[in-house]
This record gives C-alpha cells, structure tokens and sequence, in this order.
DNA sequence: GCTTGCCTTCGAGCGCGCTCGAAGACCTAG
DNA sequence: CTAGGTCTTCGAGCGCGCTCGAAGGCAAGC
C-alpha cells in the first residue's frame, strides 16, 4: 500500500525548500557500495551524531564495530549502513530498546523475518499517529498565533468565545 | 499565514478513521464557560494525564490552583484552560522549561504578548520541522516494509542496488 | 468508633538517551 | 625527542519529565 510512490514523495519533500535536486542527482549516481571504511569521527560526521553516541550504540549492542591494528574503531560500509537505519528510526522515534530488539532478530537469522515486519508495520503506525497529533497541534498553534490573545486561562481575550469552541474541538480530536 | 482553515484541517483530519462528528457537534454546541469546578481525579481524567502529572506542574510553576476547606485542589475553568493548553503545546513537544518561561510572561501582563508570540511562532516552527522529519522517516518505514527484505547492513538483500539507492536519497534529504 | 478511600506534602527515584571526564595508548610533525 | 591530536576504555553524571512512596488529614458509610 502506497509504496510506489516513495521516490515522488522524497522528491516532492525535497522541493519545499529550495532546489537542492543536485544532491538527489548525486545520491542517485553514487555507486552502491564505493563507500571507504572510516574512522569514528567521520562515521559520526557522517550520520550526524557524536562519536559518544557511536560508541554508546556499540555498547547497546546495536552494531559491530571492528578495530584496526591501533585499536581504533574501523566503520565499513556494512556497519554505516546499519547505522544509517539506527540513527533514521531513532529519529522517527523508535526506543534504542526497540532497536535492539529488532537487531538482535537481524542477527537471529531469515526466520525472525516476519517477526521484524511486524515491528516496522507497528511502527509506522506510530509514527502515522505521531504525524496526526503534531498536524493537531500545529493548527492549535497556528490559531493561537492566528486570534492572538495568548491567554492561557486567567485572563480572557477579546476572541474568547471562538477561541474556546476552537480549542474544544481540538481538544476532542486529540484524544480522538 | 494559512489560518482560515483551521476549522476545515481539523475536521479532515476527524474525518480519517470513523465518523465522530457527533463529538464535533456537541463540542460546538458546549456553552464556552460551563464547566464546573473539579477535583484532581476529575482534572486529570479529562485531561487524559495523571494526577502526579498535575501535581507536578503546579509545583513547576505551571498554573495556580486553589484549595478547597479541607485543603483540596480545586481546578475551576480558568485552572483548566490553561491546563489544556499546557498539556497540547507538552503534546506537540515544546519542553517544560519553555512553558514556564511562557506562563511567567503570561503572568507578567499584556506587554509580553509580543514576546509570547514569537515563542508561538517559532514553536510552530519546530512542529513543521518535526513534521517533515516524521513524513520522511515515515516513507523510509514503508519502503522498508515494501522491499522487505529487512537488512540493516551485514545480510545483503536481493534488491540491494535500488534500496541502498533509496536511502542514500532519504539520507540526503534527512540532513537537509 | 472505625474502616475506606481520596486527598495532602515532601523528597527521592527512575527510565531514557545520551554526555562527559579521566587516564592512557598511539601516530605524526617539527 | 617531544608535543599535539585522536583515539581507546570505563564508569559516572546529567537533563528531562514524570512517577512513586511514606506519612498523615479529613469525610462518608457501616
């Protein structure tokens, strides 16, 4: 269900602000496996975390990390894209509990497979029900900012009436 | 900017999984100030959080309850109001502290209305950014779900080529 | 009178996800 | 040879937002 369309929706998003469509381009031509193994700083640089959080994950259990001759940490291209995949559904909102679950069906073998569709069937839900409730609340916001006013109670603005049948309204569609 | 059709969002957005535009209705139809007084318990219920939670924010500074004679919180309609309003905007993420820096301005008179409304709007800010996240991470779930296949690295699915395609493409785009 | 039950205050504790600091190994440039 | 920088491990600490527990007050029902 709605999955041919994910190119269009990346690109549509990509669109809204600005006309970055040479990174897309670039991204498109980039041949799948040419990355280098790299260092913790670059790895970091790379997914946009800090070393700490890289070796915090590999403390979690979420991903292998081998060593050169120095003992330092060598990400190859297998460990960056698993932390491609951490770090994407950690910022959609899954717990780093949630994550180690699933890896830990990853490393469980192709049987566990159906078990890891579930957790990503259930977790697209949440994120679905998370978009819902933050499209709410931002037209909540949107209003306030719209009537503003800027009671929160006590003291009662000139809009107050339509203010307060708005907020009802909202308040019955959040807890839906 | 985009706030006439607050009304026509929210009702969208009800209109999704059911038909409970009798909840709509009858929120319309409330009389704005009817409510009564309530008790912790009560407050808490309709508020959908705990009583520890509203404990919690009248000691952070939050709202002002008063007490009854034997000593009991009394939340009348003014104590509520903003309690809807504190637990939406905590809702759609905005942090405690901000929200104490908000009511003492609320607190301090009209002249902060100014400075309020900037906070507003750069909450709404932080929302539409959440958002744009979630929708992406939201497409990269499902095509994860599509291609399954379910890899987060080492295991090397059939149809490696186009998904590490597809998240090179997300991942560009998550870091904007 | 006594139990039940909901309330009060206070301070402490917890789960999460990092984040930091100390102490030391190693490589490279000057 | 030395200084600087980046890395290592380990454990502790922190900010947030609750969440809980202990000890007790008060009102209603049996």
């Amino acid at each position: 269900m709605a999955t041919d369309d994910l190119m269009s929706r990346a690109l549509a998003a990509l669109g809204d602000d600005g006309a970055p469509s040479v990174e897309v381009i670039q991204a498109l031509a980039d041949p799948a496996g040419t990355s280098e193994p790299m260092t913790i700083a670059e790895a970091a640089a790379h997914l946009d975390v800090s070393p700490h959080t890289l070796r915090y994950y590999e403390r979690a259990g979420l991903v292998a990390v081998s060593r050169d001759a120095a003992g330092h940490r060598v990400y190859d291209a297998d460990a960056v894209r698993r932390l491609v995949f951490l770090t994407r559904m950690r910022l959609s909102g899954m717990p780093v509990r949630d994550l180690q679950h699933y890896v830990s069906l990853v490393d469980a073998g192709k049987q566990t497979e159906p078990e890891r569709l579930d957790i990503l069937l259930e977790h697209r839900d949440t994120i679905r029900r998370r978009i819902r409730e933050l499209t709410l609340s931002l037209a909540a916001t949107e209003y306030k900012i719209a009537t503003y006013g800027g009671s929160t109670g006590p003291d009662v603005d000139s809009a107050a009436a339509p203010n307060v049948v708005a907020d009802d309204v909202l308040d019955q569609v959040h807890r839906r």
